[in-house]
RNA sequence: GGUCUGAUGGCCGAGUGGCUAGGCAAAGGUCUGCAAAACCUUGUACAGCGGUUCGAAUCCGCUUCAGACCUCCA
């Protein structure tokens, strides 16, 4: 089968661009990871199922793909001025801890609640504190070229000059011009030139603890940095593709784009990716407004605005009903919506792995994977995948229930595609299955029950038949009678 | 204020110049000793006002409302 060749919406380009890799099958992806000073939040599972999907299907593709994500640890200030503290810095000394104590800590929250989204480890996940040589020797590339001047110990970028020969802007769709007019002037930013030139390099101040020697001061990398010196570093000077939450555009990835084009005199990313963000109550959420809600909160369901715990599974499928470019919007019941969705999808594909061939097929097997390649080519339209996934539990329940056939071959391929979306690209989990499987005590205890109330139904009795169910209910097995037969589930 | 995005049925959320998105909820039916599950059927929604068109929810304009970025944020 022709398989469709995938579009990507190119933020830098503002239109669907048909993906051609620079060198394929290799293809490099860069995606701006969290800063580890709190807990992770839904707003970090976006970015981070988003680009997930997109490695998981390119890699499902046939590509060879390394990912690169980030982890923030240093350099990201509290506010852009001379007396910004480093936000790991802050957080450390209100805790009595080492910076790095802090960062370790958050890094292993993060990756931990990660793991429970199922979202794939990336190639490499570079720490920016490993990267002080890199990020200097990539200041200096940028001074070398003209584009950066030292003041008071500290590197700032040239906006202005960079501006002349280039455009500083093109990303967010700005132009200095804008800019100029609606930069906020801060205090103490004496040192630079100009309010919209950012910092490359930051004198430390006496009290600041995480510093490193430089050719200009003992200080830190400014908070882009990073991302041009690692994202050169492993995925060279040129590279596929560059992700990251839309709130990132301006200035991150605008600042990244003007360094990286002064130091390599080129572009380096080919296509920006970037997801939308989750709202509650319409608004953003996010650490600035407070408003957010941790994964692990969610996962246990302890944080006011929870009616209740919801999986890490039921969030995964949450954000992939949404198409990542549009906005999501929290709410109890959109969540339960998704928690119910996503057991009959399970459901659906476990009686599917029940279907008993045939000697002919009443369906079509070819048109779920046409219709599911289809969706995820045109910009990774999950949503649609999942609806095309749903159409088919129809089918399987049916098949299941012998209302409809199919043949050994095609039941073959049909499970193959069903394993390959919704498992090997969706990232999902059958997580009751997994909490059940492996040599548990209850299903002969249950069958023998069940096997009992058989009988007690065969002699019409009602009583003991109905007894059986009721206490099974209560401790919350739930009984499902088929033809010929049983079947039962755990609530 | 500048730049940009969005407004879809009870809720969430796709999509599109004419052909059923899907899920949740709701109603009716089939099946069943009863129930559950499953299956079938049902909703004629696209903020408002104009315009373009044979035809617009989809394109254009205006209005209203909401949001994002312009400062750290995924």
């Amino acid at each position: 089968m022709e398989t469709p060749k995938l579009s990507l919406y190119n933020t830098l380009t503002r239109a669907k661009e048909l993906f051609e890799p620079i060198n394929p099958p290799h293809v490099g992806m860069y995606v701006c990871g969290p800063t580890v000073y709190g807990d992770p939040h839904l707003g970090h599972a976006r970015p981070a199922i988003t680009f997930d999907l997109l490695f998981r299907y390119l890699r499902a593709e046939g590509y060879k793909v390394r990912y690169v994500r980030n982890i923030t640890d240093v350099g990201h200030l509290e506010h852009d001025a001379d007396e910004g503290e480093d936000k790991i810095e802050k957080k450390a000394r209100l805790e009595q801890l080492e910076p790095m104590e802090i960062a370790h800590y958050y890094t292993e929250r993060y990756r931990h609640a990660m793991e429970s989204l199922n979202v794939l480890s990336p190639s490499i996940e570079p720490h920016a504190s490993g990267h002080i040589i890199e990020q200097i020797e990539f200041v200096k590339k940028i001074i070398d070229a003209g584009f950066a001047y030292e003041s008071n110990g500290s590197i700032y970028f040239d906006v202005e000059k960079y501006n002349k020969e280039y455009h500083y802007g093109r990303l967010s769709g700005r132009n200095l011009d804008d800019i100029v007019t609606n930069t906020r002037s801060l205090d103490g930013q004496d040192d630079k030139r100009h309010s919209y030139d950012f910092a490359l390099w930051k004198k430390a101040s006496p009290e600041h603890i995480m510093r490193w020697p430089s050719p200009w001061s003992d200080g830190f990398p400014g908070w882009h940095m990073e991302c041009s010196a690692m994202s050169t570093k492993y995925l060279g000077e040129r590279f596929d593709i560059h992700g990251g939450g839309m709130d990132l555009m301006f200035p991150h990835h605008e600042c990244e784009i003007a360094q990286s084009t002064a130091a390599l005199k080129h572009d380096s990313a080919r296509y920006w990716v970037h997801n939308n963000m989750i709202t509650i109550n319409g608004q953003k959420m996010g650490k600035s407004l407070g408003n957010f809600i941790t994964l692990e909160e969610l996962f246990t369901g302890t944080h006011k605005l929870l009616a209740q715990a919801y999986s890490p599974m039921t969030i995964r499928f949450f954000i992939l009903q949404a198409h990542y470019r549009s906005t999501l919007d929290f709410s109890n019941e959109a969540l339960q919506a998704a928690e119910k969705g996503l057991d009959r999808l399970m459901k659906g594909i476990e009686a599917l792995g029940k279907v008993k061939p045939a000697d002919r097929s009443t369906v079509d097997v070819a048109d779920l994977a046409a219709r599911c390649e289809a969706a995820m080519a045109d910009d990774l339209n999950s949503p649609m995948v999942i609806s095309a996934l749903f159409d088919w539990v129809r089918h399987f329940n049916s098949l299941a229930e012998g209302q409809q056939t199919i043949t050994a071959e095609d039941l073959a391929t049909l499970r193959a595609t069903v394993n390959r979306w919704a498992f090997d690209i969706l990232g999902l989990r059958d997580e009751k299955q997994a909490q059940t499987a492996g040599g548990d005590m209850l299903t002969p205890l249950v069958n023998m029950l069940l096997d009992m109330r058989m009988e007690a139904k065969v002699a019409k009795n009602w009583a003991l038949s109905d007894h059986i169910r009721d206490e099974l209910t209560k401790i919350g097995i739930r009984v499902k009678d088929r033809k010929d037969g049983y079947d039962w589930e755990i609530e």
